[in-house]
DNA sequence: ATGAAAGCGCTAACAT
DNA sequence: ATGTTAGCGCTTTCAT
């Protein structure tokens, strides 16, 4: 039933080493030759086998895709968008993915992904944060590695970034242009080289509108950048202030924490507050007013993360670049021009 | 650097038949050469190569994994759930997961998942509703292959089925329990058997209960259960009938845009109004009140289909076995006694 | 331009 | 109880 290059060799009357040069382009063979081994390829309807291949070249033609269970099953699809645009990049290049997903707390104990272990990966792309340890362990395998949206402490390879502060930078520009001037930021896990960026594009912003910075205008104890976190650092700044306009939440997520704060707060947004986010998830469709944010461009982080990684693959040198992604301001109904009480 | 069972072979003083017998535990060898085998894999941390073992048994190694893209994105992590558990239980298999998602609207110009192509899986497991043209197209390959929460057409597979009437029942008879007796339906999609057995729990409840069924009180036009129609479906059962008390929604997510809808215009959940959902997706903590809800056991079905196709490729005999998951009645706050006004 | 043949790392008869 | 060896399907060097 499964036919093998043998069979082709057969067919077409030639030996097997012909047949595998025509498939692999790499060896002239006359155009007649060529056409009848390709031409018992068809009518046997051969497939080379992939188990033959990867044996006898070394390599396994697979790519492990890692990232944290709460990143994988978060609310927002944000880094399912990413692994999709992974997984469709793979596919023009003919890889397939192993996907895994470790616990956020991996820790000595854990074992490492079994792809790993068991050498069943040419190479990997790691998305968002991580723990350290767990890059530390994995490092030892000297695989090729492709890091998306995270910044690993001990770094040297690859990685796919979101302009942060470009972002920070359009978000914040946006509410001054409206008018306000009383901006508050909400952020959280400011390990997280995005949050942190995000925020710096904030105060960049101020600073060259000759706006002060007011740390009193600024959470970021959050541990997590999640809806309740937003909605908490909210309660925070405005049980205090009462004079804030507009709020530049670091992510979507905790924009809408923050649109539920003010909505039960009896808050009218944008006719009291403006607010902004960043992602852009198009998480939820009942969200009124819909949000204005920072469109992130997931799949296309997927995508470019796994062309650096075949490239390094093919080269066999780590090219070693960083490629940052530019965002883009999505205005929406969340935010409008300041109005004087 | 790596190690081969050649290498584990000379270090141990065996030959490679032994080293393999000993890894297979297929031929019974005497404990102390075992030992001094395992002593040298050990030392050598060898690791079998896959290609060879996928080469010489002449299967792959790997399980394809089949969805629709709506659903792999949807904001409640319902199927990717069930994905991680498949891989969970794939992990003990020595299974790989490749994943793949296809557009819902699927047609005939479309090209399969490359893994049917290309033979790189011994069997498929597909979950949700998948487009039947596909379903036919991936038939003529006969890969073994089960389905989760969908029951195609024209089937002869092993299927993993939440036991959906059995969740209807108990939904209802909640309510009922707490003396509710004007109690609406909200569904939508009523193609995909989970939706409709969860309405024929609800109407065999209310039999049970001598509670007429009243076609007023239910609406299932939604073509897709999310929580938009949620909240249209919701608006279409109030905006008519005032003497509801209680909403059984066909899922969590519908059940989510129910509450909008109340909480919008002043109904309070669950002194007027008692609602419960169905899948418990834990969906979104700042849900005020939580949730009562039917739990559908995600993580297990996926188990159980990775079992069931494991089962069906060692046995090389189609057991065409169907699952029925049981499900559990979650009681939170949004149900409570009936009241009346 | 094409073919013969040696492996890649492993399993499973068949021998001993 | 353990070893020898013939493949599995392919790539690639070396001949021709």
């Amino acid at each position: 039933m499964k036919s093998t290059i043998k069979d082709v060799a057969k067919k077409a009357s030639v030996s097997i080493a012909t047949v595998s040069f025509v498939i692999n382009d790499s060896k002239h063979i006359s155009a007649e030759t060529k056409s009848r081994v390709l031409k018992a390829i068809k009518s046997l309807n051969y497939h080379p086998s992939k188990s033959a291949i990867n044996l006898v070249s070394g390599k396994t033609g697979n790519i492990g895709f890692i990232l944290t269970d709460d990143h994988f099953l978060r609310t927002e699809p944000f880094y399912t968008r990413i692994f999709l645009g992974t997984e469709f990049e793979a596919r023009s290049e003919g890889y397939y993915i192993l996907l895994t997903s470790v616990r956020p707390d991996f820790n000595e104990k854990d074992i490492l992904p079994r792809f790993i272990l068991n050498k069943s990966v040419d190479g990997i792309i790691i998305a968002g944060k991580i723990p350290h340890n767990l890059i530390e362990r994995i490092s030892a395998y000297n695989l090729p590695t492709v890091f998306i949206d995270y910044i690993p402490q001990t770094n040297s390879s690859p990685l796919v970034l979101i302009d942060n502060i470009q972002g920070g930078l359009l978000a914040t520009n946006h509410l001054i242009s409206l008018g306000h001037k009383n901006i508050a930021f909400i952020g959280g896990d400011m390990e997280h080289p995005s949050l942190s960026d995000r925020l710096n594009g904030y105060k960049q912003a101020l600073e060259n509108a000759n706006i002060p910075v007011k740390n009193n205008l600024i959470v970021t104890d959050a541990k997590y950048p999640d809806r309740q976190n937003g909605f908490d650092s909210a309660k925070k700044i405005f049980s205090k202030n009462k004079n804030v306009t507009a709020v530049f939440a670091g992510n979507d997520a905790m924009a809408i924490g923050v649109l539920n704060y003010l909505k039960n707060n009896g808050y009218k947004v944008p006719q009291d507050i403006s607010l902004i986010g960043f992602d852009d998830v198009e998480a939820d469709l009942m969200l009124s007013p819909t949000l204005t944010t920072i469109r992130v461009p997931k799949i296309e982080m997927g995508i470019e993360a796994l062309k650096l990684l075949v490239n390094t693959l093919k080269n066999k040198k780590s090219l070693s670049k960083k490629i940052l992604v530019s965002v883009e301001l999505i205005i929406r109904e969340s935010t409008s021009v300041y109005k004087p009480k």
